[in-house]
DNA sequence: ATCGTTTATCGTAAATATACGATTAAATAA
DNA sequence: TTATTTAATCGTATATTTACGATAAACGAT
């Protein structure tokens, strides 16, 4: 694209996008699940479970982290990855927020 | 990317992602809710309510059309766009699901 | 001090997304 | 018929995303 034109959105769209681009490549909503379903919380134990190398996941698991669905605690030389549920929750409630109000059911 | 892996997740998740692709830019966001609260449907009256060219705004409908969160009837010469509710309904619980389900909240 | 483990980052390649102007297609109006 | 209106599509440029292997950085163990 020539420019972006994201910053001429409000604050509340712009948010609501950031979230969903997060969710929006399989590998990271199955990242959100095996930490909620396994007891599991490292990279490499993600890997392991999924399709892809390290360093894939590792991308996937910034971007996570980057909008604050998913945060990593350094515990010596391993990093444990776990769903942040205040964000999670306050993207629940966005969502559900615009497809209610988009929705006139 | 060298190949997709997208493929390589199950449906569920997929169409997860699909929905969240859809949602991922403010102008699609903002879209949706035009076709909610101002008494429009043309692609015409979005684009004037928008910073984007017309050519961009279709881009955006074409997505939102994509995954089935809005459709579009041809009247004559225009085409009126409105919400797909049945797929925002289908979207809403979607997310509330898995933001539920991964939330321990 | 060296070696293994774990995760992040770099470099790179290819796909996809975003944006625009120009053009096309289809319907209506003159 | 010709002109106008409306939306989609084409062509194009640039940005971003996805993926990988290789490497680096940080820690623990030997």
């Amino acid at each position: 694209m020539a420019i972006s034109k994201v910053e001429l959105f409000n604050e509340n769209e712009i948010l609501l996008a950031d979230l969903a681009k997060a969710l929006s490549h399989p590998a990271r909503i199955k990242i959100l699940q095996i930490l909620t379903d396994m007891n599991v919380c490292m990279c490499g134990d993600i890997v392991e479970l999924l399709p892809l190398s390290q360093s894939t996941v590792s991308q996937h698991l910034k971007e996570l982290k980057r909008v604050g669905l998913v945060q990593g605690e350094i515990e010596g030389q391993k990093v444990c990855y776990c769903v942040n549920n205040k964000m999670i929750e306050k993207a629940k409630e966005a969502f559900a927020k615009l497809l209610s109000h988009v929705c006139k059911c």
